[in-house]
DNA sequence: CTCGTTTATATTGTGCACTATTTATTATAA
DNA sequence: TTATAATAAATAGTGCACAATATAAACGAG
């Protein structure tokens, strides 16, 4: 019939759209607790990854976040703006940069502990659905 | 133990991290066929709602893409540039601009029908998960 | 009617996100 | 060993995304 023909371009036929759009919401709903901690929602993944890993290179981190320099030597600067890290070559491989933490950017992780508990209150999933949920996106991430 | 303190800032032991990522990867993926067309992702999106309801004004566009005028304004100017819209103030309304389709603009929606079909071969998920996918994803996005 | 308020876009400014290119350094193959 | 290739960051340029503000038009209470 002709109405089924462009059935399947519709917004709501596509999962693309909800993923963008519910992504884009929950960083949203971070915005407030970041703030209060002085971090993007970009600086504060950036933050968990180095508060387990740190020291690690440029391009260590950025496999761990699935972002290039590009993006993360603008963002990195700013950080180290803040004093929450240092970026220093490697001695050892003059091309790589190694990023630290500071007092203050380990220090940050006192204040930063809280967020994702009041996060889960504005997440409206049970411990199962979150699993599923969680489950499901790793299943498209991890896939090349 | 003082090792399970820091757990959940732990970028792994978060739902919002692989919904960032795998918003990214999708549409990552969506690259070439859109180039194909002439359109990025936001304007692909923008184009479907618009192809199904057109004509629209820049706010009800916006509502059904979660995106306001800052974001708009500017896309929809290049929209118009590539002439496959049209932007008219409302006569009924001054304060209103109507999006409203041009030839090339409808044409466009020709080509545009082979990339759901071709998308669906690079989501590894069967039709079952896909819909438990969706449900979830909308579940956070209709609670305000 | 009219002034204050609300509404619809547009504009400005900041911060990613990504592509393509450049630069510097290291590894490697002939 | 030396020319070539590969690697790691940085840089340049484009396009969102969103907050804050500005502008213009429409609405609404008195």
């Amino acid at each position: 019939m002709a109405t089924a023909r462009y059935d399947r371009l519709k917004l709501e036929n596509q999962i693309c759209f909800p993923l963008y759009a519910s992504s884009k919401e929950v960083i949203h709903r971070y915005k407030d607790y970041l703030t209060e901690i002085g971090l993007t929602y970009t600086q504060y993944i950036a933050m968990m990854v180095l508060w387990e890993r740190a020291p690690l290179s440029v391009k260590g981190l950025g496999e761990f976040l699935y972002l290039d320099s590009g993006t993360l030597t603008p963002l990195l600067k700013k950080l180290e703006k803040s004093g929450l890290i240092l970026r220093e070559r490697d001695p050892q491989d003059e091309r790589s940069v190694t990023i630290s933490l500071t007092e203050a950017g380990r220090g940050l992780r006192e204040k930063a502990i809280q967020i994702p508990e009041k996060m889960e209150s504005c997440i409206p999933l049970t411990n199962e659905e979150a699993q599923t949920l969680y489950k499901l996106l790793y299943k498209i991430l991890k896939t090349v």
